[in-house]
DNA sequence: CCCTTAGATTCGTATAGCCGAATATACGGG
DNA sequence: CCCGTATATTCGGCTATACGAATCTAAGGG
């Protein structure tokens, strides 16, 4: 039972869901997607991949400098199930699929093949002040 | 999305999860049930089902000095199919079973009317000296 | 009224988790 | 070899959560 409330503390996390939402529309993405996509530095992208990867929920493959995270391979155990639900569960709701529109805007620009890391966290600061914008004028 | 986090936060400690596990067979349990059948403090099994509460996963209902803690009937939204498909995953455990089986044991020998907190504090030291014997002994 | 009992809550503390910043590692190109 | 880049990890701090012990509340029973 202890590793049921294992299972489920790695899906009590915002940013973790949102990772695995990603994942379940890409095979394959990079850190510096998961940056741009969910605004965030490039520590807590990072942390909770490894975090993911700890629980057994992704694997990652190196590519030279690149770490590719992917969904584990179903292993039809329970944990398989709920992760089926959660996909049908996110599908509906409006934040999920922005944030699918998101990532597709990253990727879509990403080809130049230019500086990855910066890109990531310029976008991310210009969320995050989009964001603050939004809040400023629902305060008023 | 947050509240998807908030809702596996809540199954994300394994006394939580014993908890709804009983309440999937029990439609209901009062709080001296919980701490014989898991062995634990008054405080931590109050402590437990008041946070099970705040998710909306179990309702309460006082009868004198007794509180009586059920599911929360099913409002068929993602949630409850998780749970309901917790319980199947549980159900073929050896730990969920026997778990059962102790709370079942304990309410059979309720009846008397007896120090109902009492009896379940002496029930959770015995369940504790009995683990650590078995630790010894493991050790040995 | 006072006592006992079931349960809730508070208190102090310990641990776990999250975070950004800084640093480390490791790879590929010049 | 040195540099820039992508990712991992460490560090220090902060918040959240978990816990037992103690205290509080409220319901009966004498």
């Amino acid at each position: 039972m202890k590793d049921a409330a294992h299972f489920f503390k790695a899906l009590a996390d915002e940013a973790r869901l949102k990772i695995i939402w990603l994942l379940f529309h890409h095979d394959e993405l990079c850190v510096c997607d998961i940056m741009a996509a969910l605004a965030v530095t490039q520590s807590k992208a990072s942390r909770h991949l490894a975090t993911l990867k700890h629980a057994g929920l992704v694997t990652d493959r190196k590519d030279g400098l690149w770490s590719h995270y992917a969904l584990r391979p179903a292993e039809d155990g329970p944990a398989q199930t709920h992760l089926a639900l959660l996909r049908r569960s996110l599908a509906d709701r409006a934040d999920a699929v922005s944030l699918l529109k998101t990532l597709q805007r990253w990727l879509d620009g990403k080809k130049p093949g230019m500086a990855c890391a910066k890109a990531a966290a310029c976008a991310a600061k210009a969320t995050a002040k989009k964001t603050t914008t939004r809040h400023r004028e629902a305060a008023r």
